[in-house]
RNA sequence: GGCCCGUUCGUCUAGCGGUUUAGGACAUCGCCCUCUCAAGGCGGAGAUCGCCGGUUCGAAUCCGGCACGGGCUACCA
């Protein structure tokens, strides 16, 4: 990657709502690709809207981002030279960029109304003209006579002046290729409006220019306005960067991911318990693959391997079955202390099993249950309902009525539970290994089978017929609460 | 209306003219392991590569048309 020595690349969000997902992805692209080629991150506040903008928002994005543990060479908090980073700060540069192209021919004032164009517009839709945009109106007023209006206090509006002949306009786009558009399809656009404001797609290529920026990594809605923002760069004399359209990511049915796909913003993942990790592992390859072989890619080899020609043209479709599997894969690989500070300890506090900044046991059963649950979860808060019922009184405890009918209410059930309470009665020293080594025997002696012996013993504990190792639960509940609750469940027992 | 983009198993994708009986992963199904539930191991099913033509000895791969989906065409971003 020797040959991108210089790329600059840029995330610059509009703080108009959370991170979605789609954004998170395309934030992730830029910065792997800044990685990938040793080049600057940055991130910059697109906030052009006033009226939509918020500096919640923008804080929720920064956090969102910080979460994601996408960190940016430049831009809020850390600052870097090409600022501001924020484009509310960065009004008169885009006024004096606008007067300055007007200065030179390449742009000019507008002062056809709203309505006119709108009357335009219908008329050239009626006439059936395949050209639908603005007439040029006023394109060759004279710039003095321009000026005086200006002057006069009549409002206007800034245009770009498509150059006369220009011809094809050619976006250079690292994964769809050479895209052409005809120049004579595009309009004498509004750069600044009549209220002063500069417009998205002026803003963001002054600033992109300004900052230098080398590739623009974005979602491929803003394709269609590449030709447009490439007038701008030509009227500015700045070089055209190298473009990259990513796809939209799409809802399970194929729409637009919306509220009723259920969780669409980074924190909603980050606060249903998906690991950061995996999840920008998700994401990065929805859309990008390194090989076709790989699932699991730690963010270091994102970092090194990622690049824009095996990056996917078409739409993708979150998968949260995926999500999950790949959010279990580093759980499963995280040590058993790490599972248990982490995950195990956060969630148990959560759920209010535990008293907040207080531990109920010792490390080592936090070690055994986080030994336990680990390969049982995909999904951080899966522990709660797996962790209850060593959080129930004994007397309190819940039968599952299934596992009841099943297990307890048989013949020889009473029977096993009676050889448990002795069995058990016997352990000193209340360890996994020593619990099993006195059940064991016990399906042999009884003439049962093993399930015959131990599921009784399990729903009697646990309350259903789904746990861990008898050896583990049972440590877990504890020698009191075990030799209570079989007693107790002998009643159920035939 | 015009312009632009996209289309490989249910899903994410590999594939860049012959090595492809189209590979992997998730999901799904079955088997093994087993005291249950998971995890893990093994295996199965699943894609006439959107459709129709063309180029070629040979096409998922190149070209054209069509269909479907999406985007832009705003004094939204």
């Amino acid at each position: 990657m020797s040959e991108n020595q210089n790329v600059r690349v840029r995330f610059a969000p509009s703080p108009t709502g959370k991170l979605h997902v789609g954004g998170a992805r395309t934030a992730i692209y830029n910065w792997a690709f800044a990685r990938a080629t040793g080049g600057t991150f940055i991130l910059r506040i697109d906030d052009t809207d006033p009226t939509r903008s918020t500096d919640e928002n923008t804080q929720i994005i920064l956090r969102a981002m910080r979460w994601l543990g996408l960190d940016w060479d430049e831009g809020p908090e850390v600052g870097g030279d090409y600022g501001p980073y924020w484009q509310t700060e960065c009004l008169p540069i885009y006024r004096e960029a606008a007067e300055r192209l007007v200065a030179e021919g390449k742009a000019y004032y507008c002062f056809c109304t709203p309505e006119k164009l709108e009357a335009d517009r219908k008329a050239a839709q009626e006439r059936k003209d395949t050209f639908q945009g603005y007439q040029r109106t006023c394109r060759n007023i004279d710039p003095a006579e321009a000026q005086a209006r200006v002057d006069a206090g009549e409002p206007y509006t800034i245009r770009i002046k498509v150059p006369d002949g220009r011809g094809d306009v050619i976006v250079h786009d690292a994964v769809h290729g050479d895209v052409t558009f005809n120049a004579k399809e595009l309009d004498d656009f509004i750069i600044f409006r009549s209220d002063g404001t500069p417009t998205y797609n002026f803003a963001t290529v002054v600033d992109d220019a300004r900052m230098g920026i080398t590739h623009i990594i974005r979602g491929d809605d803003h394709l269609s306005n590449t030709p447009r923002q490439i007038m701008v760069y030509e009227a500015l004399g700045a070089p055209t960067p190298v473009f990259a359209h990513i796809s939209m990511i799409l809802g399970t049915d194929g729409k637009k991911l919306s509220k009723r796909h259920g969780a669409t913003s980074v924190e909603e993942y980050r606060d249903a318990g998906y690991l950061s990790d995996a999840f920008v592992n998700y994401l990065s390859l929805l859309g990008w693959a390194p090989d076709g072989e790989s699932t699991v890619i730690s963010r270091e080899r994102l970092a090194s391997e990622f690049s824009l020609d095996h990056v996917s043209k078409n739409p993708a479709i979150m998968d949260p079955k995926k999500l999950d599997f790949i959010n279990g894969e580093y759980l499963h690989a995280m040590d058993d202390q790490t599972f248990a500070d982490e995950v195990l300890i956060p969630q148990l506090h959560a759920a209010g099993f535990e008293p907040a900044g207080e531990c109920l046991h010792d490390a080592a059963w936090y070690d055994l249950l986080a030994a336990a649950l680990k390969p049982r979860t995909t999904l951080g808060p899966q522990v709660v309902d797996q962790a209850a019922f060593l959080y129930e009184e004994d007397a309190e405890l819940e039968y599952d009525e299934k596992s009841v009918k099943k297990w307890l209410a048989k013949t020889g059930a009473r029977e096993a539970l009676d050889a448990a309470t002795e069995a058990l009665a016997a352990v000193e020293d209340w360890t996994p290994e020593a619990i099993e080594a006195a059940l064991d025997p016990l399906p042999e002696k009884l003439g049962m089978g093993k399930g015959k012996v131990f599921q009784p013993i399990r729903v009697a504990v646990v309350g259903s017929a789904a746990s861990p190792g008898i050896g583990e639960t049972l440590a877990l509940a504890g020698k009191d609460h075990v030799l209570a609750r079989i007693e107790r469940a002998k009643e159920l027992a035939l």
